[in-house]
RNA sequence: GCAGGGGUGGCAGAGCCUGGCCAAAUGCGACGGGCUUAGGACCCGUUUCCUUUAGAGGAUGCAAGAGUUCAAAUCUCUUCCCCUGCACCA
């Protein structure tokens, strides 16, 4: 069996045979869309768990009779290509390592400077890929995100959402690069860092004597009641100057330079650090007195350069304080305690800073146990954080007005009423500084004038938003909540940008519209790509698309207006119509937070009730051979690389259908042997069953059908939740342990297996259809098993019964075996072995017994002879009777009704007698309790036969 | 910090919603045996501890602790730990 000719032989059928190409027609429909992958890299095996997921769905629900759609396009907008054209151009080492890892020739990597051709090669290679893998695509539809005429969608889309005020205007802050000049993310720096951004605010002081402030930033404003003194970095240079036309502020050079990115910062003079030191400010929350000292900590470059000193409070400040006293000077700061930890404090650190003896220094509780062999610096660092975190967790503020409040509730508050009192100003750093952009500069925090937001907290559009959420089924249900904390979260969005690919933003033609929000209704586009692709892009008018997606207007007058055929105009309207009644959306867990509650929003406000999301699936990754797969780690594996190594289906099934939605999916050599092997044995299987002769139906024969039949059930309700380690479990592992067992039993009947092999084959089409269709068309079928009806369930055929008659033999056998290991180790050798079989009233007693769970109103019966007789224990066993009841009596949650009476159970040993005393390598003797002459006769239980070993 | 998800045997991973048949499926690994010239494949058995020459009994056990219950991996509470996301970026 050669995996890859059978991928190519059915690969090349189904385009043949056109069988995924779908139109409107009276089927029910069902569309299944993908996040379109984005073309700056070829496919490694970890696209393929989104896809191969999308595809088995697509392929079940074709199998269910629906016409199934699932169409493929390709995202290529925004800034990555423009950075990767850039990357090459600079002859970037790492980039090209991983481009050869794909293989991708020097020739074309040549090429790969112009950002338009990166695209296109990466649409070919990537839809050859997805051929490859085998999913049931209609490529009819492909589109690319620049492509011109759906840049007319996206300018019509925002047009509504301009129509109903949801762009708006305003102010944001992002991370920069002084010297290239424009927003800096985690795609373009160096390392790929996110530049992390934090408000923080910073305090004026007003100076004593003069008319102006010293700005000194901080993260506890809270704080600012027991702020001491500041401290300045006495070799820097520092200036005066004027925020946004306002006051006359010190701050160190450094800080105006960065604060002119997001301020229009004026500066007036220049002062050095130590001249500073000479001035006095007053604490514009207690209106103390505060001297100006040198902080050994301080540096100019962190945020304004001058810090307010909280020694109660902070670590670092505590310590500057203790230097200068040693010479002599800052004698009469005293540390000022604003928040006090709970005296049962939780950790070592919070007790020893609630004790008295450190009674107003909780920081130096923190110093003194933190003192460990590093250096001063790293430990103050530590004690810090803790100090921080902990005040954050436990502390409760002592100034009144606040008293008894939560930090974080006071730190909040506090800086509000700072902000609105025009005692602070709030400024922008980043917080995992330094940053370097690629190209070698600092990124700074620049707060972007003009910038245009989609405003998702816009609370009429949220509303809306949740109800259509509502009505949307989420596999895995649990990931639920996560789309409710996003959808609630979601607030202003910046959606133009100064660079980057893609459609121009209408409301000013400088800026491009930001990539993730120009495909938040890109699925629609689907139902109309195949057939307005020849139409002239001008002629894509807004009337276009109020017909076709609004049923706005009528389609007359669309065809007039834009030279659009009336024919083809309407043929678009009936298309959307048709296939967006049913969607089911697919992506990773990634983006929930993004692309998945925009596409939520958007729909929700451009589309009518009708065409909302119907289902939304969300995805774990695949990790390789147990790590994340990462360019690190050079593990990533390219896509065709091992559909070429493993065969579409073992890989698909291993991406795919190895691990539940949620978790991750493993790829790895061992597993990838472990699905080759059970391949390859439903396949031998199939080719062995044409020659089986068929003969009657026997115990074991129902009992295979009673599986199959139970398999097909659950089977179905797994893959419709997409449980597909659940489903992937039952379909290729255990119904090969179930033959297994059935070709144990005996010669198999024909007729019982092919059946059997023949809905196995159909289960298994939607995670392999290769080997699905090859074993199919071996088995004597025509037509594709893509396109055969799922299988159901024959419900009749399922049998409790026999199921348990079944596990009744595998536990005699066990049961035996078990008896005959204790008696080889007392040198005893086994002869033969007698079965005996329970009596009816022992059976009928376990019935009582498991139904009552009650011994007494058992043993009444007994002993009440018209019961009794009812119950068909004769005078006789009256006694046997009652010790049985006795004997089960402490095991009485355990029993279990009997399922089969005495003379079927000897009869189902009988027929299998062969089979046992294989099984036992010993021959085997069966007899009914009432007639057996077996000291161990009256062991027999019912589902239990009595075993007697005989030497 | 906030939000979401999780913690099960050597490993992976079911079970948890709907408590009892759970010393816990299945796969992998390991060990012993069979088959084989040999290896692979395949087949059988073992894989928490103790006891047991009759199919068994007992102890401990599903992150830790407490609770509810006749009964807890499963329900409740507390604590600890891990993963992911926190935006203008695809």
């Amino acid at each position: 069996m050669d995996y890859r000719e059978i991928d190519r032989k059915w690969q090349k059928a189904w385009d043949e045979s056109r069988i995924f190409e779908s139109d409107v027609s009276g089927k029910e429909p069902y569309m299944v869309t993908v996040a379109f992958p984005y073309v700056n890299a070829p496919q490694h095996i970890g696209h393929m768990r989104v896809y191969g997921t999308a595809d088995v769905l697509a392929r079940y629900k074709r199998m269910r009779g629906y016409n199934v759609l699932f169409p493929m396009a390709f995202h290529a907008t925004g800034t990555p290509i423009l950075a990767f054209a850039k990357r090459l151009k600079n002859n970037d080492k790492d980039l090209i390592a991983e481009l050869k890892l794909f293989h991708i020739p020097d020739s074309e990597i040549a090429q790969m400077t112009d950002p338009l051709y990166i695209a296109n090669y990466f649409v070919k290679e990537i839809e050859n890929g997805m051929h490859r893998a085998g999913y049931s695509i209609d490529w009819r539809r492909k589109f690319v995100s620049i492509d011109p005429f759906f840049s007319k969608l996206v300018e019509w889309q925002f047009g509504i959402l301009n129509s109903k005020g949801y762009l708006v205007k305003g102010k944001h802050p992002v991370g920069w690069c002084p010297n290239e000049n424009n927003a800096v993310g985690m795609h373009d720096t160096k390392k790929d860092v996110e530049p992390d951004i934090e408000k923080e605010t910073a305090i004026k002081f007003k100076v004593d004597g003069e008319d102006s402030f010293i700005l000194c930033a901080t993260y506890r404003p809270e704080t600012v009641f027991g702020a001491t003194n500041i401290f300045i970095s006495e070799a820097s240079k520092y200036v005066s100057c004027k925020i946004d036309g306002k006051g006359n502020y010190y701050l160190s050079k450094a800080a105006a330079q960065a604060l002119k990115f997001q301020f229009n910062v004026e500066e007036t003079s220049e002062i050095s650090g130590s001249d500073l030191l000479s001035k006095r400010c007053i604490n514009p929350s207690t209106n103390a007195q505060m001297p100006i000292f040198p902080g050994f900590f301080v540096d100019e470059g962190i945020g304004t350069g001058a810090v307010m000193s909280v020694p109660a409070h902070a670590p670092f400040d505590y310590v500057a304080i203790e230097r200068l006293r040693k010479d002599g000077k800052a004698l009469d700061i005293k540390p000022v305690k604003v928040i006090e930890m709970p005296a049962n404090g939780v950790s070592e650190f919070a007790k020893a800073a609630a004790r008295q003896d450190y009674f107003d220094m909780p920081a130096l509780a923190y110093i003194e146990l933190f003192k460990t062999g590093d250096s001063e610096d790293a430990a103050l660092e530590s004690a810090t954080k803790l100090q921080y975190r902990e005040e954050s967790h436990y502390g409760k503020m002592m100034i009144s007005g606040y008293e008894g409040m939560a930090e974080p509730e006071a730190r909040e508050r506090i800086s509000k009423e700072l902000l609105s009192g025009d005692k602070a100003i709030e400024i922008y750093v980043l917080a995992n500084s330094p940053v370097f952009c690629r190209c070698g500069y600092n990124v700074v925090v620049k707060v972007v004038d003009n910038q245009w937001f989609l405003n998702y907290g816009n609370q009429e559009w949220k509303a809306k938003a949740k109800e259509a959420f509502s009505g949307i089924v989420i596999l895995p249900e649990k990931s639920r909540k996560a789309f409710e904390a996003a959808i609630d979260w979601i607030d202003l969005r910046a959606v133009a940008r100064s660079q980057g690919l893609g459609t121009r933003f209408p409301l000013d033609s400088e800026k491009i519209i930001e990539s993730l929000s120009d495909s938040t209704i890109y699925m629609s586009f689907y139902t109309i790509s195949n057939l307005i692709r020849d139409v002239p892009v001008e002629s894509l008018k807004q009337e276009f698309f109020d017909y076709v997606f609004l049923n706005k207007g009528d389609a007359a007058k669309v065809s007039a207006s834009t030279g659009i055929d009336f024919q083809l105009v309407k043929r678009c309207r009936e298309s959307f119509d048709y296939w967006y009644r049913m969607t089911s959306r697919h992506s990773g867990p990634d983006l929930i937070f993004n692309h998945l509650t925009m596409y939520i929003f958007n729909h929700a406000t451009i589309f009518d009730k009708p065409y909302w999301p119907k289902q939304i699936v969300v995805n774990g990754s695949v990790l390789s051979e147990g790590e994340k797969m990462s360019k690190s780690l050079g593990n990533i594996v390219p896509l065709v690389d091992a559909i070429e190594k493993y065969g579409a289906d073992v890989l698909r099934s291993m991406v795919v259908a190895s691990a539940d939605l949620f978790s991750d999916s493993e790829f790895s050599e061992v597993a990838a042997r472990g699905i080759d092997e059970r391949f390859r044995y439903i396949n031998d299987m199939a080719e062995k069953s044409g020659s089986m002769e068929s003969g009657e139906l026997r115990h074991i024969d129902y009992w295979l059908y009673s599986r199959i039949n139970r398999k097909i059930k659950s089977a179905t309700v797994q893959i419709e939740r997409l449980e597909l380690r659940g489903f992937s479990t039952g379909v290729i592992y255990d119904s090969i342990l179930e033959l297994k067992k059935y070709l144990a039993r005996g010669p198999p009947n024909g007729i019982v297996v092919r059946d059997y092999l023949s809905s196995l084959v159909l289960l298994l089409a939607p995670i392999a259809p290769h080997i699905s269709e090859e074993i199919w068309h071996m088995m004597g079928n025509a037509g594709f098993s893509s396109l055969e009806k799922w299988p159901s369930p024959d419900e009749s055929m399922i049998s409790d019964k026999i199921e348990a008659e079944e596990e009744l033999l595998e536990s005699v056998i066990s049961d035996s075996k078990q008896v005959v290991s204790l008696m080889r180790k007392g040198g005893k050798e086994p002869k033969s072995i007698r079965l005996i079989v329970a009596e009816d009233w022992k059976r009928v007693l376990n019935n009582e017994l498991s139904g009552s769970r009650s011994i007494k109103s058992v043993m009444e019966k007994i002993n009440n002879a018209e019961e009794a007789a009812r119950l068909k224990i004769g005078d006789g066993d009256r006694e046997k009777a009652i010790n049985y009841v006795q004997q089960l009596a402490k095991k009485i949650n355990a029993v279990k009704p009997s399922v089969s009476t005495q003379e079927e159970e000897y009869n189902l040993l009988s027929g299998a007698r062969e089979y046992l005393s294989e099984s036992l390598s010993c021959s085997v003797s069966i007899e009914l309790e009432a007639h057996s002459d077996s000291k161990r006769a009256s062991n027999a239980l019912p589902q239990k036969p009595g075993v007697d070993v005989v030497t």
